[in-house]
DNA sequence: GGCCGAACGTA
DNA sequence: GTACGTTCGGCCC
């Protein structure tokens, strides 16, 4: 009967015969992978209930996605067939061939399992096939149908990213019914990718069919495939490329060089050949739906209604009501259907085009050129109280850059960019018309520094330093690259910079125009000022109006999502508080530089004779590769590791080990490399930062750098100067003060550590810090009832292992001592602060269920590999979720501290102090010597009343303050 | 010229 | 074991 279905299906896809490139009349199945599909929906999206409280989150995320592909049913490649396939297997015939399969297959969540029904339902409510069958796994069902319906010629798209199933991609399906075979691709709505041959070969290495291959050496610990023991991905991707396929590696395998490798290939023979079956996926279910009943039509809006109303899907049942972006419509699409497709709220991920906005429109922007075209733009502005602004600079450094140009935003396709340094700075070169700059900035000066209206920038603070440096002071400034951090902090690994032009590709699915293509690279890169007018409006104003369209789309979430707090109060006053430090920048004295830096350079080279001599021949000390060699290979020293790079590692670990053995190059090379360090990027890269014109050295801060809320500094790095090390302090005897200046620090003593007894309410510790107690020595008491140098050593490794979320292994090769006896050590931790075990419980539990962490002030951060299959992923994930809360706290409360120092300051009359740096947990200032006595008192109340008053820590902050002519005497 | 991994500086 | 940024060699195009 399937058969006579199949055949009439091949004969309607294809009137008059013609197979091979009749686009409109090719069928396309698209066959969604719905189970999988939830437990991602369900870690990426927020705890949504519906009215009743029952937990929706991720039938929402699925609902979306559903309505998606039911809305790209008229496009080229979009579906005309479509079934959702559940997987109801509890057991399949893998369990027959192998009792242990998904034996150990944990629970799912318990918000998550009253969701599983709710799919159903949601299926049901657009109208589409839902197929399920008792013992056959969806992988094998969606097999199945993928490969019955090329065999009629159909193209096939796998809604999912399940990596069994890349192993059908691309196959076609052999010639025997006379017909030509369709293709099979995937689609992962999730990161809205096509994967195809080329995406499959590139995460796997190899083409699909020999996937099987690689996932049968690798196994799978959540389905519990055993694979080989040892070989993951990169070890069976190497394998199956060096010998063809699984069978080509095990008969290579005894003539393989002596190695773990080889014995666990050899022994693992039969395991790899069981993993290859239960891997292989069963093409010849029965379809309990034939092909053509599975045909895509118009999607009654009823029942969906109904469906959209019962769980408060309102925005969704917004776009249904109006008919925009309605899965419903069957007509053609019109052209502004991009543009009324309603964004999803509860979606950061999603990328969807804005309600009402019409696509940028290049041609729609005006080159400002005259005094009264200026006027008019800043007379729009004042009445729209909102405009977004770009300024456009001949290089990168916001304290040496020229200003080059402004542009402004108001609205889509509402935007002007007003050339004021094109041409360059030469007084008497040829230069294209344009407002004169210092004329034009006293028109602006008053809009951007208008209380009663918004400047809304992206990375806002590169600009107000610009404009800072002609005397204007931007105020009040929305950063949209800081609201999307406050949303979106680690929520995607592939949107860890904030940058506009990624922003713009995920929210506004727009493409900026690439800076190089304007300003070219490398080399024959121009600077802006060389760039004509006309393609510099559209570039600069295309800038203006993104940001504008990102705030429209970022701000609302902030109050939706929870963000509003950690924004207003945190970050966004943070802005023009750290533009500030960087453009005082710090001085730092040249030649005490240059002096340290020719004495490292004598002492190198003295080294570096000395370790050519001990080696017998000429070599690059500074090449790892190189070094390794010479050690461990021509030199025959003992303990070479090699790291996964085939390359010895040559760490300080292992040098020092050497050393210990009586290795003279080890410690020489240890010298060497410490004094390379500190001359090539402290004592050489510091002097080239001297800004010519201050005189100082001026550093980026990233506002959005870590994940985790904490500030980072680069151009130069200030944050890691050195301190350790004797040789290293004498790199920070080098910042020093103006005359007649010193320069104070400040530090939170040991802050992470009090607010971890804070928040997992340790009584002990929280005492010991009360009582002004060492903490280690009281942790050393608590663990091992002694206190001495060993003991209270090894307990200020164990405080800190619990910060960076503890492992066993890490610990024990921290301390030098066995996994089992590190474990034992955590044991007793737990057992003598169990509160520290409730918090990383409690933590991870929150994480798991929600995709993010918080901090005491609400910052988020995301965790979007917290619940993945692969261990050392999973792992590192909660290692950072059981981190971030401290971290992050500690970064809120410095940042607090920050913004409120100005002021306070200010009411304490002390004018002329200039806060410069800040170091994690360190703010450094400078100030009139005579006010020392005076402000120490005020900086540090300011530090410890930081959380106050929206959080009392029950622990007292510690702060140590000192001062002296150099940051070094300081400490 | 651009990219990656190793190594190492900080909190 | 957390969070970063910079330098270098080695390799690619």
């Amino acid at each position: 009967m399937l058969r006579a279905h199949e055949t009439e299906i091949a004969a309607d896809a294809a009137p008059g015969g013609c197979y091979g490139n009749a686009m409109a009349t090719k069928q396309h199945l698209y066959l969604v992978d719905g189970s999988a599909y939830i437990f991602r929906a369900y870690h990426r999206l927020p705890p949504l209930t519906d009215p009743e409280g029952t937990p929706v989150g991720a039938v929402y995320g699925y609902t979306t996605m559903l309505w998606k592909l039911a809305d790209d049913l008229h496009k080229a490649d979009g579906p005309t067939h479509l079934a959702v396939v559940l997987d109801k297997a509890s057991t399949s015939f893998r369990n027959e061939i192998y009792s242990e399969y998904k034996a150990n297959r944990p629970e799912p969540p318990e918000d998550l399992v009253p969701q599983f029904p709710l799919i159903r339902d949601a299926t049901r409510a657009f109208s589409l096939p839902c197929i399920e069958e008792p013992d056959v796994e969806a992988d094998d069902i969606i097999a199945s149908y993928a490969r019955a319906a090329t065999r009629q010629g159909w193209d096939v798209t796998i809604v999912s990213s399940d990596k069994d199933l890349m192993q059908l991609v691309g196959k076609c399906a052999e010639p025997d019914d006379g017909v030509e075979g369709g293709c099979i691709d995937m689609l992962d709505t999730m990161k809205n990718q096509r994967i195809d041959v080329p995406e499959v070969e590139e995460k796997f290495g190899v083409a699909p069919e020999l996937v099987g291959d690689v996932l049968a050496l690798m196994g799978d610990s959540v389905d519990n495939i055993p694979g080989i023991y040892g070989v993951g991905p990169k070890t069976a991707t190497k394998l199956i490329q060096e010998h063809g396929d699984l069978e080509g590696a095990l008969a290579a395998a005894p003539a393989m060089k002596k190695s773990k490798l080889k014995e666990r290939l050899i022994e693992g023979a039969d395991m790899a050949r069981l993993s290859r079956v239960l891997v292989t996926l069963k093409e010849d279910c029965p379809l309990p739906v034939a092909l053509d009943d599975l045909k895509l039509d118009a999607i009654p809006p009823g029942p969906l209604a109904a469906f959209l109303d019962r769980h408060g899907f309102t925005s969704l049942r917004k776009r249904l009501d109006t008919g925009t972006g309605s899965p419903a419509r069957t007509t053609e699409l019109s052209p502004a259907k991009q543009e009324t497709e309603a964004a999803a709220p509860a979606e950061g991920a999603s990328r969807q085009p804005l309600p009402d906005m019409p696509p940028c429109d290049h041609g729609a922007y005006e080159c400002v050129t005259s005094l009264e075209a200026l006027d008019r733009w800043i007379e729009r502005a004042f009445a729209a109280r909102l405009v977004a602004f770009d300024t456009e600079t001949s290089a990168l450094d916001a304290m040496r850059a020229d200003l080059v140009g402004v542009s402004l935003a108001l609205g889509p396709n509402d935007a002007c960019y007003i050339p004021l340094g094109h041409g360059g700075t030469d007084m008497f070169a040829e230069k294209p018309e344009q407002i004169d700059r210092e004329k034009a900035l006293e028109r602006l000066k008053p809009l951007l520094e208008s209380d009663t209206v918004l400047k809304v920038g992206q990375n806002a603070k590169y600009d107000l330093n610009v404009l800072a440096r002609h005397g204007i002071a931007v105020a009040p400034v929305d950063d949209t690259m800081i609201v999307s951090f406050c949303l979106d902090a680690g929520r995607d690994e592939n949107l860890r910079g904030h940058g506009m032009d990624e922003l713009a590709e995920r929210h506004l699915g727009h493409s900026c125009i690439p800076f190089k293509d304007v300003c070219g690279t490398g080399k024959k890169a121009i600077s802006f000022a060389e760039v004509a007018l006309d393609r510099a409006t559209c570039y600069a104003a295309e800038d203006a109006e993104v940001t504008w369209r990102l705030h429209r789309v970022l701000k609302p979430r902030l109050s939706d999502e929870g963000g509003t707090r950690i924004y207003e109060r945190v970050d966004r006053p943070l802005i023009p508080v750290v533009a500030s430090m960087e453009r005082h920048g710090i001085r730092v004295d040249r030649e005490k530089l240059a002096g340290l830096s020719a004495q490292f350079a004598e002492e190198i080279g003295a080294l570096e004779a000395e370790i050519h001599g001990l080696a017998g021949e000429s070599f690059t000390i500074g090449s790892p590769k190189q070094l390794g060699e010479i050690l461990f290979d021509r030199m025959g020293h003992k303990g070479g590791r090699k790291g996964k790079s085939g390359q010895y590692s040559t760490d300080q670990s292992v040098l020092e080990d050497l050393a210990a053995q009586g290795v003279a190059m080890a410690g020489k090379v240890l010298d060497w490399r410490q004094l390379s360090k500190l001359r090539s990027t402290y004592t050489e890269a510091l002097q080239a930062a001297i800004n010519p014109d201050t005189g100082r050295v001026h550093t980026s801060y990233s506002l959005v750098g870590a994940q985790t809320g904490r500030l980072s500094s680069t151009d130069p790095n200030l944050q890691n100067i050195p301190i350790r090390t004797e040789i290293g302090r004498q790199i920070r005897d080098c910042f020093v003060s103006e005359a007649g200046n010193v320069l104070l620090a400040a530090d939170y003593s040991q802050i992470e550590l009090r607010l971890a007894a804070h928040m997992a309410d340790v009584p002990e510790l929280k005492d010991a810090f009360a009582a002004g107690e060492d903490i280690h020595a009281r942790t050393a008491t608590e663990m091992f009832g002694v206190v001495d140098r060993d003991t209270r050593a090894r307990a200020k490794t164990i405080n800190f292992a619990i910060l960076y979320g503890i492992s066993r292994w890490g610990l024990a090769g921290r301390l030098g001592v066995e996994p089992d006896e590190a474990q034992a050590m955590i044991d007793r931790y737990f057992e003598r602060f169990p509160g520290i075990q409730r918090y990383i419980v409690a933590t991870l539990e929150k994480v798991r269920g929600c995709g993010y962490s918080e901090t005491l002030f609400g910052r988020k951060t995301w965790f979007p590999r917290i619940n993945s299959k692969r261990q050392a992923e999973r792992q590192g994930s909660e290692r950072a979720a059981i981190n971030a809360p401290i971290q992050g706290t500690s970064a809120d409360i410095i940042k607090r501290a920050m913004v409120r120092m100005g002021p306070a300051l200010e009411d304490a009359g002390l004018r002329h102090v200039r806060m410069l740096l800040q170091v994690h947990d360190e703010l450094v200032f400078e100030l009139p010597e005579n006010d020392v006595a005076a402000a120490g008192p005020v900086i540090e109340r300011v530090m410890a009343e930081a959380a106050l008053p929206s959080v009392r820590i029950d622990v007292p902050m510690g702060i140590e303050i000192g001062s002296g002519t150099s940051w070094g005497a300081a400490h």
